[in-house]
Formats: C-alpha cells, sequence, structure tokens
DNA sequence: ATATTGATTGACTAATCACTCTATATACAG
DNA sequence: CTGTATATAGAGTGATTAGTCAATCAATAT
C-alpha cells in the first residue's frame, strides 16, 4: 500500500493549501507520483479520498493522544495534558489539523457516519464523564464540555499559527492555556 | 441596488448549504432572479462575490455589536454583553455565522487585506485594551484573549446548532457559557 | 430629439475536471 | 507454464462551469 500512502499525503498537503475545490485530481495523481487511474483504483470517488483522508487523520489523533489517559493519576494532570498534547500534536501537524476544519465546515462532513465520529470522540468522552463522575469539573453536560475544550485547542492553534513566536513562548501559551482551561472547567 | 442585494442573499443561502464548490454562480443568478451577465456586471469574479459577501456580513455584525460598548459601564458588564450578544447574532443568522468560518479555513482568507481585517476587529480591540488598562483582564497578548473569546463564540454555537433544545435551555447556555469565559479572563 | 451611460440579458465559449476505458504489467496459485 | 486477479498507466470523454460578448433597454443629460 505503498501508493495509497503517497496520496494521502499529497492529497493532504494540496487540500490544505488550495482547498477541496482548488485541486484537481489529476494534480493529486501527479504530486504523489502515480498516473491518474491509480488514484481512483484506490477511491472510486474524490469524494470518498475526502472522507478517508479526514478518518485517517482522526484515527492518527485519537491513538496519538489516547495513549496518555492513564485512570490511575491525578484528573487535573491527565486533563491538561490531555489539551497541551492536543495542541503539541495540532501544530506539529498543522496541515492535518487545518484540513480536520477545513472538513468540517463543508458540505463533505455529513458524509461522515455517526457511528464513526462517536468512535472517534469515545476516550475524550471518557474522560469528561470521568471527571464529572470525580466531581473534579463543573457538572455541565458532556457536549458542551467536550465542545469548550476542542475550541480553546482550536483557538490557541489559531493564536501559535498567526503570531510567528519563539518556541519557548509557544511552549509558555500553551502552558497558559492550559492552565485557564482548567481554572474554567473545572468545579 | 436592488438585484446585487438578491445576489447576495442567494448566494449566502447556496454557500452555506453547498459550500463554493458546490454552487455555480449560474445556480446563485437563477435563485437571485437575475441573469448570469448581471453577476458578473457587479462583480468580476466569483472570488470577488465570495470576498464582498464575506466583508459585508463582518461590518454587519461590528456594527451590531459595536452599539453597545459603552464606557460609561462596569467593564464586566460591558464584557459579558458582548459575548452573550455575539451569540445570539450567530443563532440568529446562522447561515452567515457559518459562511464566516468556512471562508477562514479556505483559501480565499487570504485575499481578505490585513487592514481590513484590522478594521474589522478594531472594537472588540478596544474593549480588550480597556479591560487591560483596568486591570479587569489577566494580562496577556490582546490577541491571545481576542483569540479566546472568538473561539469560545464558535464553540457554544457549535454546541447549539449541534444539539437541539428549548429557547430557555439555549438562554441559559449562553449565560452560563459567558460566565465561564469571564472567569477564565478576568485578573 | 439625440447622445451617452450604465443595467440587463442569455446564448456562447474555452477550459477544466472527475471519472472511464483499454491495454499492459505483475504476482501468484494450481 | 497457465490462468486469474490485481495493480498501473495514461489517453480519452462527456459534462460542467466561470466568464465573455454582442445586443437591447432604461434613464438621464444635452
Amino acid at each position: 500500500m505503498e501508493k495509497q500512502e503517497q496520496i494521502y499525503r499529497a492529497a493532504l498537503a494540496l487540500f490544505a493549501q488550495y482547498g477541496f475545490h482548488g485541486t484537481p485530481t489529476s494534480r493529486i495523481a501527479q504530486e504523489a507520483g502515480v498516473s491518474n487511474g491509480t488514484l481512483f483504483h484506490y477511491f472510486k470517488t474524490k469524494e470518498e479520498l475526502i472522507i478517508a483522508l479526514y478518518n485517517k487523520i482522526k484515527n492518527d489523533i485519537s491513538q496519538y493522544l489516547s495513549a496518555d489517559m492513564n485512570p490511575e493519576e491525578k484528573f487535573e494532570l491527565v486533563f491538561k495534558r490531555l489539551f497541551i498534547k492536543s495542541l503539541y500534536w495540532a501544530v506539529d501537524n498543522s496541515q492535518a489539523f487545518f484540513y480536520i476544519q477545513q472538513v468540517h465546515v463543508s458540505p463533505h462532513y455529513e458524509q461522515v457516519p455517526a457511528d464513526v465520529i462517536m468512535e472517534q470522540t469515545r476516550s475524550h468522552r471518557q474522560l469528561i464523564e470521568r471527571g464529572l463522575a470525580e466531581g473534579a469539573l463543573k457538572p455541565m453536560s458532556v457536549e458542551l464540555i467536550y465542545t469548550l475544550l476542542s475550541s480553546q485547542v482550536f483557538g490557541v492553534y489559531q493564536f501559535l499559527t498567526a503570531n510567528e513566536q519563539t518556541e519557548a513562548d509557544q511552549k509558555q501559551v500553551i502552558q497558559q492555556a492550559a492552565d485557564l482551561v482548567w481554572h474554567m472547567l473545572k468545579a
């Protein structure tokens, strides 16, 4: 599956830069070093590629983040670390993170089945449920907490990509944002 | 400028539903009740229409919100009211709010000149500067505060549109979110 | 009356693009 | 070997679409 991987990589780079509309499938194939026909051998339609790429990235993030959700540790610690790791992933995989947002505000997002979305957010939800059960988080709906947490990640990501700064400053902003969001959501 | 207004309205409805790519200019013209040629009489290119629509909406929001930035009142009050009014505008103008997000994560956004963006966010920045000067807000950069505030608005908007609820529940969520974000950012 | 300007139309075009099709190559099972 | 399935190539196609253009129409000025 070497070629498929190349197609994913090329598609991500091009979609992130030019958008779905701005990148012809022919260009993706070219950039990936495969023929037009090969692309459509692996993905029946352009839409299928868009969704498959979205799911691939989501699974990557999910796997990367779920490693540290140790239930032995103090909730505050796990919570903050999750937030911080999310942001490091976002800045290190800027294209992918941006692509996810693109899909979210596009008509393609409706093509992602609800159960797939549920699966992709399961570990986060479980952590929030744990926090609620322990009385560590303010009593609010899981969805609301999840959404506020996510949007704070998006916000800080946006700030970091829009404003140049040193690695040290970046680290400090991320740490501060983690403290802020914890302060906002903790019981 | 009756026709131009109709074009704006049709474009917004179609872009919000089908995305930029999914809506041909011919469809916009048709829906607006004007001819193909007329659309290109008012907007030289499709891209120009996309940007013009974006700026129009931004100015609408800006005007709607800047009305209440009374410097006589207590900062906390003005700050929270701004947040709350932003959210009411967002849910009442869901298409427009969604469209803004679409533009933000599209290649078109780079076509908006930096000084136009500055002008569109001026009143918000001024309010934040006032809060910092009064010592009402935590000492952080204006940009960071602005971004965190905006992303909280986006987050709550997303939550409200994704989860059906009564008007009363909605009001409560908005009020609670205002308290939360104030609690997070106040000194 | 006449000229000038801008608004409006809709048929037309040149280009693009998603996707197909046929042909060839490769792998590998019996 | 032979047969079958899968991978790859790349030219080709039919449909779509952004944008043009030449022709009217309306309004206002001269």
